[in-house]
RNA sequence: GGGCGUUUAGCUCAGUUGGUUCAGAGCACCUGCCUUACAAGCAGGGGGUCACUAGUUCGAAUCUAGUAACGCCCA
């Protein structure tokens, strides 16, 4: 049989991927089957694949397929995400490149141009998770604005006004004027900037006194309505009370005490602008202050603000400074730092307005969730974010969920023509419960809100909606698959989205929507730097897969992430993941090569090799199962790794390969292939292509049954091993290393035979079970075992047990006594601390029994190898005195 | 300013209830090998005061307190 000795991976998996979608194998109908569930975080439409969704879409791949192998009904259900403010952007931008302005469109004309959009764009990242291998059932896939998700969210909504849980009120938020939309807490990001602090005089009223503000931003004082100071500040204590004039307007506004203000933050006075800054606006409500807002949805001034109206606001800002300064306002300027929020989107810094809002309540969605994570109803891994959590969810503020776009779920509150509104699930509803309101209202008179709803306001339904649990509570779907298994996704919306499913779980359906939580960490460069189109840092997925194989980025995402941590992300470790394909490949390469001999009988040295080998792979099987459980996936692939690499590739394969040019005898040829199709089971969640492809050379099934797959066999049974097979191999491995390191120094090539001598003291019965092996590996004429130590020989000491090889050479003595006196001086200080404890009469009497036991065998087995070297070491010195 | 977390080899990280020769893995590095499956490979090797200080204990990488640096979230 000729295979490539390169392993070429792109034509292999376009086969698979295509072979697995027509053999439906991905596909998932409820059935007596037990479920296993995830729902994909659904990527925006706007987006395409980056090395986020490839590590996190990993993970998903990973545990879907082992829950497959495993014999549950696995359901991985993908879908997408409208993303609102995102999509929006996107569209007006598209539109206005064209020559569009979105201002001069009606809302439908819009929305075609949105839709359109969405379905040229949307399903692009989809497509491009199938290269990875994803093992999605596509035929259940949902997007949040389709009819019946959309249906869901309405309900929701209708549901939460009438239990009161949802209301509308004048609020702060943080206005994104490029959007146009307020934006959530969530979404702003605070940067520190480079800023400027003004110092201004403000007149007392009739009076050439004044007293001195600083501010970072001087236009707003347009808007100012009082001055507050600290009131024990010594300084001010005389003007409160008094009234200043605001610069240049000339508006007389009132100086107030609030212990708020810092006393030694700037000059301790502090202009109030209740309209333009939260704080300002609490202490406005608190002092019944006027709220004057001077800023138009864009950003620019209006007529409120008598100066600069319709200039953008940092315009006004050089402006008004300017003019601050002509008129003998301006003391001095300060360059500063400061933190200033940026929209998420837009990256437009946020202005802080009044605005009328829809929120929903939380404090009473949020106890029920924290307490399902608290005891572990919904388990976080790692489980380090459980505090993180309970801290947000016991300070959580109500949900700011309208969005003034187009592009999403639109409210549905219907006005009336007096101002009254009523909220239900279409208008023809609304029409009615408005009638109750005003009788002869008339159809075209009611008017849908222009809002819509954030975008999170439908994701947090997802895990119910996809299944239309919402809608129909019973149907079968979402009775088998919901609450899903895992969900898995970063950190960073452990609030936006994990925190809301939970609530929305427990309120709509009255169960979690999932029972594991795996948080992923964030990919980074190599610097730790976060990927991002502006730093350029990020590789292409799909180049990288064309390079590497899908399976090389596979295991190369995972090698270094372990839960919840970062992953410093670079090309070597798909490197490593594609050499570890190249790896399997030869060694299927070489077990394939060989010529059989039917009637040959198996040797000894394949027969011991089987029993190891064996051992080994159900000792590292239980391992690896048990850090699945754990949801340590890395773990779980490095040992798979290891396994294969080391333990198959290098002790079994090489241990049971026949002499050159000669047949294998059957058993062991069909035991190598066995252990190798064992190996691709378990590897097959992890590298599903070429585990799949040399799964079908191997051929286990012949093409007997209706199936045909590798993502459909069973996961490996974990048999019992015996223990001390393993053990006692790890004996033989430094055998070996020592003879291969004796070889090495004395640079005696591997095809010289060489001879062993064996001398077990303390009365020990030689082990001969692994001889075999040790002839074979350490290309040995004979091992024998004798009772004296045999001289002129290069030798070593492993525990007490004495070896030696005759080499032509004369042996080098002093290299060898230096050798051992290292060795016996080692030995004498770790019996050293043996004995401290031992002579320590309160160990003795307060470390457990067996801890005792373990000490005084560390102690025997010290003392009986001291005896041996020192032994050595006398002999050697009296035959180099001769 | 408040909360949470992290600190173990050059890098990225394991280390379970404090107790086996417990100080580990992978990568990187160094040495030697193109040994007939694989140089995308093989065989070896070096490297750490477990951030620091004090305490609890027969015994601490592991528990407690404090200190420092870094990170994340919130204000």
């Amino acid at each position: 049989m000729q295979i490539p000795s390169k392993y070429e991976p792109t034509a292999i998996e376009n086969k698979w991927y295509a072979y697995w979608l027509e053999h439906k194998i991905f596909v998932s109908e409820p059935d007596e089957r037990v479920p296993y569930t995830i729902v994909i975080p659904p990527p925006n439409v706007t987006g395409v694949l980056h090395m986020g969704h490839m590590l996190n879409n990993t993970i998903q791949d990973i545990l879907v397929r082992r829950a497959r192998m495993l014999g549950k009904n696995a359901c991985w259900l993908p879908g997408t995400d409208h993303a609102s403010i995102a999509t929006e952007a996107k569209v007006v931008g598209k539109l206005k490149a064209e020559g569009i302005d979105k201002n001069t469109l009606t809302r439908d004309e819009f929305l075609a141009h949105a839709w359109e959009w969405k379905e040229k764009h949307g399903g692009i990242i989809l497509e491009q998770l199938k290269k990875l291998g994803a093992s999605c059932d596509w035929t259940r896939t949902k997007f949040t604005m389709d009819d019946d998700m959309s249906e869901s969210v309405t309900r929701v909504f209708v549901d939460l006004y009438n239990k009161g849980l949802i209301y509308r009120g004048v609020r702060m938020v943080n206005w994104d004027p490029k959007a146009l939309t307020a934006v959530s807490d969530e979404e702003v990001i605070y940067k520190e900037v480079q800023s400027k602090f003004y110092y201004l005089k403000y007149f007392l009223q009739g009076s050439n006194d004044y007293i001195t503000i600083a501010t970072t931003r001087p236009e707003t004082i347009l808007g100012d309505t009082a001055i507050c100071v600290h009131p024990d500040d010594e300084r001010y204590q005389k003007y409160i009370g008094k009234k200043v004039l605001v610069p240049l307007i000339n508006r007389a506004i009132k100086i107030i005490a609030d212990p708020y203000v810092e006393m030694d933050f700037g000059t301790g006075a502090l202009k109030v602008t209740p309209a333009h800054d939260i704080n300002d606006y609490n202490l406005g409500i608190k002092h019944k202050l006027d709220s004057i807002d001077i800023f138009n949805d864009d950003g620019s001034l209006n007529d409120n603000a008598q100066l600069f109206v319709g200039c953008d606001r940092f315009e006004a800002r050089k402006r008004i400074v300017n003019d601050l300064e002509n008129h003998g306002h301006l003391i001095k300027t300060e360059n500063i730092v400061n933190k200033i929020g940026f929209s998420e989107r837009t990256d437009e810094v946020i202005e802080p307005k009044l605005s009328t809002q829809w929120f929903c309540k939380m404090s009473e969605m949020a106890k029920p969730a924290l307490d399902v994570v608290m005891k572990d109803t919904v388990r976080f891994h790692p489980k380090k974010f459980k505090n993180t959590y309970r801290h947000w969810m016991e300070n959580i503020r109500d949900w700011c969920i309208s969005r003034q776009l187009w592009w999403g779920h639109r409210i549905p509150a219907y006005y009336l023509p007096n101002g009254q509104f009523v909220v239900a699930s279409n208008h023809q509803e609304a029409l009615n419960k408005a009638r109750e309101l005003m009788p002869d209202i008339q159809n075209h008179e009611l008017k849908q809100d222009e809002d819509v709803l954030d975008t999170w306001f439908s994701s947090w339904l997802w895990p119910i909606s996809v299944f239309d649990g919402i809608r129909n509570p019973n149907n079968k779907d979402i009775k088998y698959y919901y609450p899903t298994n895992d969900l898995v996704t970063a950190p960073e919306i452990l609030f936006f989205w994990v925190a809301r499913m939970i609530m929305a779980g427990l309120e709509f359906h009255g169960e979690v929507p999932f029972k594991n939580v795996y948080l992923t960490g964030i990919v980074r460069d190599k610097l730790g730097r976060k990927m991002s189109k502006s730093l350029g840092n990020s590789p292409d997925p799909l180049e990288l897969m064309k390079v590497y194989g899908a399976d090389g980025v596979r295991t190369g995402m995972l090698f270094c992430s372990a839960a919840g941590n970062d992953l410093l992300y670079e090309d070597s470790l798909c490197e490593q993941g594609r050499n570890f394909s190249n790896k399997i490949w030869n060694a299927l390469r070489l077990v394939k090569g060989w010529q059989i001999d039917e009637n040959a009988p198996q040797p000894e040295v394949a027969q011991k090799a089987a029993q190891w080998f064996e051992a080994s792979l159900n000792k590292n099987l239980q391992a690896i199962n048990e850090q699945f459980e754990q949801y340590r996936l890395s773990e779980a692939l490095m040992m798979v790794y290891k396994l294969i690499r080391d333990d198959y590739c290098s002790w079994y394969l090489e241990m049971i390969k026949p002499p050159y040019q000669k047949p294998v005898d059957l058993k062991t040829y069909k035991e190598a292939l066995g252990f190798m199709e064992h190996l691709m089971r378990i590897l097959h969640p992890f590298m599903p292509f070429i585990t799949e492809e040399v799964w079908h050379i191997i051929n286990p099934t012949e093409g007997k049954k209706s199936y045909d797959s590798l993502a459909i066999a069973a996961w490996p049974e974990n048999n019992k091993w015996a223990s001390q097979i393993i053990y006692d191999f790890e004996f033989v491995k430094d055998i070996i290393a020592e003879i291969r390191n004796l070889r090495f120094a004395k640079n005696i090539p591997q095809k010289q035979a060489l001879k062993l001598y064996v001398k077990k003291n303390f009365e020990e019965t030689p082990d001969t079970f692994f001889d075999a092996i040790i002839m074979k590996l350490c290309h040995l004429d004979s091992i024998e075992y004798v009772n004296e130590k045999v001289v002129d020989t290069l030798g070593f000491v492993i525990k007490k047990t004495e070896f030696y090889i005759p080499v032509a050479d004369k042996i080098d003595v002093q290299e060898t006594l230096q050798k051992l006196n290292e060795e016996l001086n080692y030995t004498k200080g770790f019996l050293k601390t043996v004995m401290k404890k031992l002579n320590n009469e309160k160990f003795v009497a307060n470390a457990p029994e067996k801890v005792v036991q373990i000490e005084q065998r560390k102690k025997a087995d010290a003392e009986a190898r001291i005896e041996v070297l020192e032994e050595q070491i006398n002999s050697m010195t009296k035959a180099s005195d001769k």
